[in-house]
DNA sequence: ACAAGTGGAGAGTAACACTATCCAATGTCG
DNA sequence: CGACATTGGATAGTGTTACTCTCCACTTGT
């Protein structure tokens, strides 16, 4: 396959392969003379990877290349699967970050995660960020999301592949960030339809009795 | 309080300040004279809104201005608060777009969603993209990716405060769009903990035992 | 022979989120 | 009264990002 087919079958301009070249987030060809090379399967594949994590998961090309500069050098244990899979997607570290909050949620939790995951960054950051945005939350209902996240890791890790590394760093990485959107749309969704069930026709103002008291009651099964 | 002051307590540059106003995600201040206006708590709590969205949760500005055009003329439902709240921050709803697999995983939980709401189409998008980004998901697992969802869902339509349209309305843009980061960081983390309770020690290859001949065995539990 | 396509490199572009500069009109301090 | 910083307001400039375009010498297919 030469470029301009696989530019055609990726459905994006020859400039935009050119550019992906030259970023390193996508191999050279075989050379097959000084002006000509040949492209296969992968690279169409990773084209459809990298168009989906730039569209679909709004990474920048910087943390594109970080991905498949991984799946194309994986770590050596399963464990560091995911960490690695972490610290491609995380904010950086940072060590004037108030962590308390976020420390006490996993203490609480009783989760076994290291001192210095960049995930524990992102959680205090994004804490922080509730509090300056005007937002408070109470500690059960952190529970209670923290209860919804584990639901969906344990999924994640056990509906990882278990044929060959690459795939399960791939299904680690990609399916992670990509299933971000799935859940957040979800949620979503979700929040429609429990709106739906507690306050259908009830006003924001005048008659509205109080929705507090049967707010949750529907949703036992 | 004048701009200087305010933009002190916020903590950026008075141009930043004055380019929100010009951009109308701020209120322009009480006109004392031709030169000079005095801003209260409400800008300077505006100010934190807008710095939490777009550092936070990393909205464009015309996302934000949305938000605050929202928050300042809030609908007349309790369930158009989360509807509102949804076409602020959904994708743009998309006539050709393939919803199947979307309307199929929808019709099986059985929610009542809009057939047109906008987050359908965002779950449609995110679908379409583990596609493309060569991720396949079993059916089962999206139930219960969707089950997760629910769970934050409801906590969500619990907490929304009663006591204003105003809080609800706030809670439900701000507190959705912020909390999404938390639920994503804390995923991170259960898979962290989930994965350290799995596979610690087991090695992807090398001179340890065969990891790829018996890799899938100990997912059992 | 010759139009079309190729790899490669560099410059150009459009959108975005600020940021800097300028201005006339104050406010404010000595 | 006058020097001087600050204000609201407008306009232009900056740095980053993700492409996109143009050019080139050189094959390749017909």
């Amino acid at each position: 396959m030469r470029m301009s087919e696989l530019s055609r079958s990726a459905g994006m301009p020859v400039a935009t392969v050119k550019y992906y070249l030259r970023e390193g987030l996508l191999r050279a060809g075989i050379h097959l003379s000084a002006t000509s090379a040949s492209y296969d399967g992968t690279h169409l594949e990773r084209l459809g990877l990298i168009r989906a994590l730039v569209d679909g998961a709004g990474l920048s090309i910087a943390q594109v290349k970080r991905v498949t500069q991984t799946l194309d050098n994986p770590p050596d244990t399963w464990h560091d699967m995911l960490g690695t899979a972490q610290s491609v997607l995380c904010g950086p570290p940072d060590e004037d970050l108030e962590t308390t909050s976020a420390d006490a949620l996993l203490q609480r939790l009783g989760w076994a995660v290291s001192e210095r995951s960049p995930a524990r960054a992102d959680l205090a950051r994004a804490l922080e960020r509730l509090d300056t945005g005007g937002i408070s939350v109470r500690a059960q209902d952190l529970d209670g999301y923290a209860a919804a996240a584990q639901a969906a890791a344990v999924i994640d890790v056990t509906a990882l592949p278990t044929d060959t590394p690459g795939a399960a760093l791939r299904q680690a990485i990609v399916g992670t960030v990509l299933l971000d959107h799935v859940l957040i749309a979800l949620r979503r969704l979700a929040q429609e339809d429990v709106s739906a069930r507690t306050f259908a026709r009830r006003q924001t103002s005048g008659a509205a009795d109080s929705a507090k008291s049967d707010g949750g009651a529907h949703f036992a099964g």
